[in-house]
DNA sequence: AACCGCTTGTGAACGCAGGAACAAAGTCCC
DNA sequence: GGGACTTTGTTCCTGCGTTCACAAGCGGTT
């Protein structure tokens, strides 16, 4: 009997779960104490029955006839999804969109610090972004093993990103969000996400296109 | 009988062959010609059998025995996503990302191109980036006019996102790719995709905690 | 104390995506 | 020219995600 995970919760849960953190958050600055599996959903854009289902994956905690305290859920969901405490990243890479994400205020917020910022152009390293200071990417291993870093971000061109990327894993980073226009291989047990915001940008110009494929008025 | 899309094509196979479409410039600048479905589907990062079930919603235009020619396969596929033509996009928002987006190189190559950015910061005004002058944000609707652009990019703070969002849906733009932390609602007809950074690392930092709950040795 | 409305949590059905296996078809070799 | 190998295109199937619908439970009210 194997049983990889116990308590396993779909990853497209996870993702929505992280929205309705964001959502909680923003109900709670508004004063807000109590609120209704109707009004989270469409707040989040979601269907109202997926959000319960979301929801009792992490063992209900809502009240019947009332819906969920807001703060109760936020502290729930932040347990669950490893964010009340602060994860340690790396950025490599220090480009318009590296120096973008590593003064991205969402990041701190949201229980992730940026600890090394690496980059290989002679003029950017001692460069001062965010309050760290770039470092050179040859640095790499040492910056991982000081930190104690378990996620890496690659904003590297595409060209280098593979071998950052094998650098990354052998230094004993287990997480790496690549934002590098490249498809990345990484070892077992090291977990690649990959984010190509043309793909997103193509597959909004398909749909589209799709919608109005001559210019049919509706029947 | 309604039949909303005569030949659809799933929204996952579409992410998919805009990223076939990058693998396959990358082997047609390597200079090679054809290229088999196990060739491609490792170098995408997919299983075989899958891409091959991706590629027959468009037609078939492999050779059994040989492979399929990638001058041929890229054509097609550029040419289903409609990524043949050069498409108008806005982008609204200059801050970091923003301008990270302006001078991505990545949208070019791939027939978007930015025909107006828009801030609403002063001091923003009047840069060039990327080869475009940043105009004031209240020129948005003349600029949407007369460029007629079709995408919208929001790359703003989130307290304003939504009231971008429906000014560039009221001037015609049908698809807006938001980067905001919020979740917008547009009006019917009006496509928004939206990409959470910061949601993308909360997903990748479960799965790192669930991998290795307590520090489990393999049985 | 009992009733009623409201909301959560769960069970079932539907549709879709993913993966494996198989038939068709073309090429290479003998 | 024929056979065998390779590779595509398709079909089936399994599993997952999503949605609908209903039972269970709590608060407010009479």
């Amino acid at each position: 009997m194997i049983q990889p995970r116990p308590r396993s919760i779909p990853e497209a849960t996870v993702a929505r779960l992280a929205v309705y953190l964001r959502v909680l958050t923003s109900f709670a600055d508004g004063g807000r104490t109590t609120v209704s599996s109707g009004d989270l959903a469409s707040a989040a854009g979601v269907n109202p029955a997926g959000l319960r289902k979301d929801l009792s994956h992490l063992g209900s905690c809502g009240v019947r006839g009332v819906g969920y305290d807001v703060r109760a859920l936020r502290e729930r969901i932040a347990r669950v999804l490893g964010a009340e405490r602060s994860r340690a990243c790396v950025l490599v890479g220090l480009g318009n969109l590296g120096s973008a994400l590593a003064d991205y205020a969402g990041f701190g917020s949201r229980g992730f610090e940026f600890v090394g910022l690496l980059d290989a152009a002679p003029d950017r390293i001692g460069q001062c972004i965010g309050g760290l200071t770039v470092r050179d990417v040859a640095d790499l291993e040492a910056v991982v093993a000081a930190t104690e870093a378990s996620i890496g971000v690659i904003a590297t061109p595409a060209d280098v990103a593979q071998q950052v990327c094998d650098r990354l894993a052998a230094a004993g980073v287990r997480s790496i969000l690549n934002f590098a226009p490249v498809t990345l291989s990484a070892p077992a047990g090291v977990d690649v996400r990959h984010v190509d915001l043309s793909v997103e940008l193509q597959v909004l110009a398909f749909l589209s296109q799709q919608r109005v494929p001559v210019g049919e008025a509706s029947a």
